[in-house]
RNA sequence: GGUCCCGUAGCUCAGCUGGAUAGAGCAACUGCCUUCUAAGCAGUAGGUCUUUGGUUCGAAUCCAAACGGGAUCACCA
């Protein structure tokens, strides 16, 4: 409507304001709720055309359009504002061309072009915590909502399956688990515990260990007992020793923290897991099935915490795959003069033109850093997919910068669809205690939390229940899905861009501006619906009560709120909106009644707008990974 | 220190490309279940939109600076 009265405007700008209209004069809002009209034309941008009052504007545009568009009932002008009210046949025949699509609000499937969004981007020596939660939720939820907007989406992820850290486990494994009768070491089978789980002990025990000699090196360089390392190393601690000296406490500590680097690098462990790196970039058969073993562990235990998530990937990628053919191409761009050389050997790329810096993409004994297999895992994800035209990495913000420089590289290298990548940007979640910080064990497990928050939807449900007959089996899956929607909804329903708080106490409420609110409101929709026999599919033209027209109004955004949390990849947006619509019908449903209603056109018309509210909850959830129950 | 992000009610968050009297939830206080599920609804109270300038008919929104918070600047990932 708003755009055919746009283009109305325009169309006669010669004849009522004398000059042709550029198109974003025309601005239109929602009309103010204590104002009576449906939405409203901003009228101050006309007034240094027509040259009077806002006023006499507003009347002439609105008497304009009256005489010209049937569906407009009437308008009102007050201040600068021109409200304009449709007639009551317009919104009733809105809500019957929603109600009638059962993927009402859906664009045509693969109507545009494909993407590929990645989310979940685990290393495999630690369990999978809250960030990942709040990581792979938006994820999903923007892979389900740009497909709900027409693209074709490939869901995909990158293990980050190789590397120091990963020895760090494998090493602590070897030395410190202990043997068992059979003579075995400590397996996800002989323990019981997950497999990410277990991993994730021996890197924790890595730490501990390495902890204790670091502090026993350090011992040694404060009594400035300095026998046995390396000369470099020791002139280097001489140095930083000698800078504390007069420095402010924020600066010594920086010094500290440098010292403390250089005496973890001096340690027996850390240089068995390099050694250990070094052997499995060889290929040491020992090392790789070793490795391949404890990777396969983990790889179970995240399939049981991704299918307990209800998240699924189309692809995956390892990068312990994709970092050759990264190294292959940071090559190739040597030769072809898009990097350079430095005289140790370490291949960089130089961004300060640009406003970044200089950028180390080889090592100087040419294995690969963190790029370098980020640019070989791009390439090979549009090898695989020649049809792929964007790419979207759902990766916390902590990376922005890196992103930044991975797609300028990507671009001076000469692929196209590097301008089609998006660094779908995430804030970190915050618990009221302070940051998560592995150090101090205040890092939430994902499958602890979930856990948690089933359980506690459990007590509640039983408490006030309205389950009778329900099968036990039922009633857990009930109980996870209440559980569960909770905490999606309560990690999607803020921007994703914005740093986040995570409290415990409120994730798991089920009143307010939660996933199980509208969950309830889904489900007794549905109560109603099957207490009634009739077909309300077919009514003549009942008169349309304030609250009714207010949720048409609502339901008929649906459409447009997809569009745009698939434009601006946020779930935040459509997660909002269910809130906003579900609250209207609340509303609508505690002042009126439906079933009981004598009039029969009318319960019809209340009997359709529950029908499609309910349609809409239960679509909007399923974008956004959550289901609703039928009785809860 | 350089670069980037953030600052709205006691707390957690909405507020689209500038538009009318800044909105929700939680927490506090009042009411409403013999009637379709009270996980609900109605209401009261709570604000110098961090501050100061600027642009504009009009600023929470745009620009600049200050203050406060965070991230990042590795031959780590």
């Amino acid at each position: 409507m708003e755009s055919e009265i746009k283009k109305l405007l325009i169309k006669n700008g010669q004849a009522l304001f004398g000059s042709e209209l550029i198109e974003n004069v025309i601005q239109f809002q929602p009309t103010r709720k204590d104002v009576e009209g449906d939405f409203t034309l901003v009228v101050f941008p006309f007034v240094k055309l027509l040259k009077c009052s806002p006023e006499e504007a507003g009347e002439k545009i609105g008497s304009f359009l009256i005489s010209h568009i049937s569906e407009i009932d009437s308008y009102e002008v007050i201040k600068g504002f021109l409200n304009i009210k449709l007639t009551d046949s317009y919104w009733l025949n809105e809500l019957k061309k929603a109600a009638s699509k059962k993927d009402f609000g859906f664009f045509e499937l693969e109507s545009k072009p494909m993407v590929m969004v990645e989310y979940s981007s685990p290393n495999t020596n630690k369990p999978l915590h809250l960030g990942h939660l709040r990581n792979i939720f938006l994820g999903y939820s923007v892979s389900e909502i740009l497909k709900a907007a027409g693209h074709s989406v490939v869901k995909t992820q990158i293990i980050n399956d190789r590397g120091i850290h990963i020895c760090k486990s494998m090493l602590a494994w070897l030395k410190y688990s202990p043997l068992n009768e059979v003579g075995e070491r400590e397996n996800p089978a002989n323990t019981g515990l997950k497999g990410d789980k277990l991993v994730g002990k021996y890197y924790v025990e890595f730490d501990k260990h390495l902890k204790i000699e670091t502090e026993a090196i350090l011992n040694l360089w404060n009594k400035l007992e300095f026998e046995g390392f390396d000369v470099t190393v020791v002139t280097e601690i001489q140095r930083l020793q000698a800078a504390r000296v007069g420095k402010d406490e924020k600066a010594q500590e920086t010094i500290i923290d440098k010292i403390k680097e250089i005496a973890r690098n001096q340690t027996d462990l850390m240089r068995e897991a390099k050694n250990m790196l070094v052997r499995w970039e060889a290929r040491d058969p020992e090392v790789y099935l070793l490795w391949q073993t404890m990777n396969g562990w983990v790889y179970e235990g995240f399939e049981q915490t991704y299918s307990k998530m209800e998240v699924d990937f189309d692809k995956y990628y390892y990068e312990s795959d994709t970092y050759l053919l990264g190294k292959e191409v940071v090559t190739q761009g040597l030769n072809d003069g898009v990097f350079y050389q430095k005289e140790d050997g370490s291949v960089w790329i130089d961004l300060t033109d640009e406003g970044l810096d200089e950028k180390l993409l080889l090592r100087s004994d040419g294995t690969a850093v963190y790029i370098t297999q980020d640019i070989g895992t791009a390439i090979e994800r549009f090898r695989d997919y020649p049809e792929l035209q964007g790419m979207v990495y759902t990766v916390g913000n902590e990376q922005d910068y890196h992103f930044k420089v991975l797609f300028l590289i990507l671009q001076k290298m000469g692929y196209k669809w590097a301008q089609n990548c998006f660094h779908l940007s995430y804030g970190m979640v915050d618990l009221p205690s302070g940051k998560m910080k592995s150090r101090e064990g205040t890092v939430v497990d994902a499958d602890d939390l979930m856990d948690e928050v089933i359980q506690s939807a459990t007590e509640m449900t039983k408490e006030r229940g309205h389950l009778e007959g329900m099968s036990l089996e039922d009633k857990d899956k009930l109980y996870s899905t209440i559980g569960l929607g909770g905490l999606k909804y309560y990690l999607l329903k803020v921007d994703p861009k914005k740093r986040m708080l995570f409290n415990p106490a409120e994730s798991i409420e089920l009143n307010g501006h939660t996933g199980p609110f509208i969950q309830y409101a889904h489900a007794r929709i549905k109560s109603l619906l099957a207490k009634s026999s009739e077909d309300f599919t077919n009514w003549a033209e009942p008169k349309l009560g304030q609250s009714e027209k207010q949720i048409i109004k609502t339901l008929c955004l649906f459409p447009e709120i997809i569009q745009s949390a698939a434009s601006e990849y946020s779930p935040a947006i459509l997660a909002n909106y269910l809130y906003e619509l579900v609250k209207e019908y609340n509303h609508f449903y505690q002042s009126v009644s439906i079933l009981t209603e004598e009039h029969s056109d009318t319960r019809k018309l209340r009997l359709t707008i529950s029908s499609s509210v309910a349609q809409v909850a239960s679509n909007g959830m399923r974008l956004l990974g959550i289901h609703v129950p039928e009785r809860m």
